[in-house]
Parts: structure tokens; sequence; C-alpha cells
DNA sequence: TTTCCTCGGTACGGTAACGCACAAACATAT
DNA sequence: ATATGTTTGTGCGTTACCGTACCGAGGAAA
């Protein structure tokens, strides 16, 4: 990571907003807004109007398709190498998933309509963008087939390996309950599967508070789709 | 569905080139090859460069998500609304996905160069293409929580009804052993669920011959899901 | 200190789907 | 007509995960 010296309009630490040429980004920096990410926040619900769309310069989102009000399941996670409010993007003003804060951090954020304009008149934003929503649906598209077939253990050291890379921390707050939506499982097997992952030190989890102790012993558990994600975008590969 | 009258180009059955402006079209149409797609044959493998963009005007073709070279899951299918070959429109040469048609058909085709070209030149393209993207992000969502959650009768009826609103016929050709790729399950959890509905006469099913008896039945079966993506595109709520 | 509430640990029976195995029906080639 | 491959039907033991139920630990508030 090079040092960014002194320009005239500081950087975001977001990966789009710095990949922006200086004409750009200097342009849209006026529109935009700095707001704190907390846990547990909803950004988006299912169905309602997106307002503004969102670059986290760090923290991260759970991007959740629902079944039945109830049950919920991860289909992407987005941190600073992203952007929340792609529907808006492709010409459509709600969203059919759920945004939720996942991990504490900061944003920056466009009202909807000065971010339609920003597009039209940026062809690096588009460019930009259209390379984020791949990778969005290879993420989407590989979670779904490995939340189908892979057993819990698997799944879950890949979700707490993909959030490793995307918090830019081993340490995080979650609760089981919590991490239960995200790998689309009972709470109780959460808690069997994390119990199992303690006692073979690969980490430790007290009351929320989980820290990554053995990255290695992680991935040697986690299934192909960690990789197969991971190099579905050249930052992701970097943060691993 | 009005007529079209006789305009100076024949007029494609594919929505997305069906939608786009007189001038726009004249200017595709010279690019366009009109090839088949025949039942079984690999569009796209998985990681393979994409020479062509294919705009279905009949027939399916399947987008699957593979593990571990075996087991595959089907995250979204194309038909006459849509276009094969989205990650070119998007920046990247490659697919991560299996591309597998799965209806018989007929498609225009067009060498991804050309179409690079014509997406830049054309601002009425890229609207249409970013609205089929956001119906196909969707799809791939809704569909991987449903084959996390939902059982596999339920998610069967699904796949009949989507196959027969985009084949725009009840008949179709399938052996179990590719619908179980497709609803990811074994064959034999399919032959199970087939006879099923065979004893209650929703459908008919002898050697790959599938025939849909009882529409109303199967959307009875179905879950929520089908509404749910049929929703997300316009011309998916027509077909139903 | 007591109360209350959230979060975490554990157990146990139930079940949907898996893995494997094998045979019948049918289609096609020799 | 016989052989060979493909598709379908079915049965059975195994397993991963669900549903439910209940208790304990820790933190926050009264």
């Amino acid at each position: 990571m090079p040092d960014t010296k002194k320009t005239e309009t500081k950087r975001s630490t977001n990966y789009l907003l710095a990949a922006l040429p200086d004409k750009d980004y200097e342009h849209c920096y006026k529109k935009l807004e700095r707001v704190e990410l907390k846990y547990g926040t909803t950004i988006y619900k299912t169905g309602a109007t997106i307002n503004h769309v969102y670059f986290p310069e760090s923290g991260i989102v759970s991007l959740l398709s629902a079944v039945e009000e109830q049950t919920t399941l991860e289909v992407g996670i987005v941190g600073s190498e992203g952007m929340l409010g792609l529907p808006v993007f492709l010409g459509v003003s709600t969203s059919n998933n759920l945004a939720l804060v996942q991990g504490e951090g900061v944003a920056l954020r466009m009202a909807a309509d000065d971010f339609i304009k920003e597009c039209a008149s940026g062809d690096e934003m588009s460019r930009i963008l259209k390379l984020f929503t791949y990778s969005l649906m290879t993420q989407t598209a590989q979670s779904a087939a490995c939340n189908r077939f892979h057993p819990i253990n698997s799944r879950m050291a890949r979700w707490l390996l993909m959030t490793h890379d995307r918090m830019r921390t081993g340490e995080f707050q979650i609760t089981q309950e919590f991490l239960s939506n995200m790998v689309g499982v009972r709470r109780e097997a959460v808690n069997k599967a994390a119990r199992i992952f303690h006692d073979d030190g690969l980490i430790s989890y007290n009351r929320g508070k989980l820290s990554i102790l053995d990255l290695k012993g992680l991935k040697s558990i986690a299934c192909e789709c960690y990789q197969v994600i991971s190099k579905s975008h050249p930052d992701y590969e970097k943060m691993s």
C-alpha cells in the first residue's frame, strides 16, 4: 500500500473511490457524507427504497436473502472494496436484499440521485462499478453452491476468513445468533462448530468476542470456495 | 404483444434486442449471427474465455456453479428475456459459471469484441443490460436461499415453473440426471419427487419427456421464491 | 443484592437427504 | 437377436442437521 502523500483532496480508503481519477474523485467528494456503521444497523430493508449508496472505508456489511420472514442466508459481504446500493447503479431503486452492518466501521455515502448523475457523467465510475458487480455476482453464486453442499464447519471457516480479510483484523464482535443467520444454520450448530474450532486452538470465542488464532488452520478447514471468491476480485486477493 | 408490422429490419424475439431503439438495433443486426442451441451443449466452461455473447430467441440455458468438479447447482436460468456472457458486459472476459443448454432453441450471437464496441456506443444497450444484470442477481440470490432451506419438492416445482415460463411450453426434454444437477440433489431424490408429482397428476414424465399437466397444482407446491424471482423482471411476470 | 435479559452450552429424538447398490426398462448399434 | 449403454425405479443403512427443550453464565439495571 503506497503512501498517498498529500494531494489536493484527501483520498478515501474505500477501494472504489480510491480507484477513481483525480478529477472524478474531486467531483464526487463534494457530495459525499461521512457516516458511522454501527453493529446490527439495517442499511436497507428488503423491498425498501434505496436513498443513499454507501462506500465503506472500514467495517463490513452483509447482504442477506430472506425466506419466510424468518430464515436468512448471506449472499454477499461488502467491505471497503465495494459499495452498497448496487441496484441503483443497475437502474433499480429498491433492493431485494437485506443489508446489515456486521462489523463496525465508517462509510462515505451519497444520495441516490446525486449518484445517478455521477455515474452518467463519469465513465470510470461505471467501469469500476461493473467490475465490482461481477465480483459480487461471483461471490453470490459460489456461496450458493457452498451453502448447499459443504458441511457447516467448512462454511463457517470460510466465513471467518472472508470477514477477516475484509475487516483487516482477526478480532471481531459477533454473537452466535447473528452468525447462524449468516451461515444459514441454527445457533446450536454454530455453537458446536465454534467449540470444535476453539478446542483445536483455531479461535477464541467468548460472549461475542471472536479472535482468530490460527489463520492457516482455518484455511485448511475451509473449502475451495474461499479461494474462488478471493480470486474474483483483485483486492480480495491482496487481503488474504 | 402488439404486432410489429413490417419495419426495415426483422425484429428479434429476444426481449433485450427487441427493446432496443430502431437505430441501435439495425446497427447491431449486422454483427449478429443465428445459431442453434442444442440440448446439452456447453456454451461456456468454468474459467474459460468468452468469445461470443448470446441472445436466445427460444430455448433456455442454465448457469451452473460447480464445486469439486462434480456437484453443480443452478444459479440462473436465461431464456429469451436475457443474454449469456454478462461478464463481458461487466468488463471481464471469463466466466466463473458453467453455461449449459437446457432446452433446445435458437440464439443470435455476437463476437465479444464487437459487443464491447456496441455497448460503448449505445447508451440504451447499457441501460437494458444493467436491468437484466439486476434481475439475474436477484434470481441467484433468491435461489441460493431457496436451495438452502426449502424441501426438494418445492424447489423442483419452482424449477419446472420457471422453465415452463421461459420455454413458453409445458413440454420439454430432460433426464432425471440432468435435473438433479440443476436442483442440486441426487438423481434418486428427483425420481422420488417426480413420482409423487406424477401420482398427483401434476406432470407426466417418461424417459426424459416431461409434460406439465397441472400448472396451478405445481404453483401450490412451489415456494414463494417463484413469485419473488418472477417479480424481479417485468418479462418474467408476463410469462407466468 | 436481586432481578432480568441476553447470550452461550448441551442433550436428544426426528427426519430429509445422502451413499451405495442393484435390477428393470428401453434405445441403439452390431 | 444379441449385445451394450443409457435412463429409470427402488430399497436400506448412514449422517448431518433440525426442532425443541432447558439450564447456566455474565452483564446491566433496579
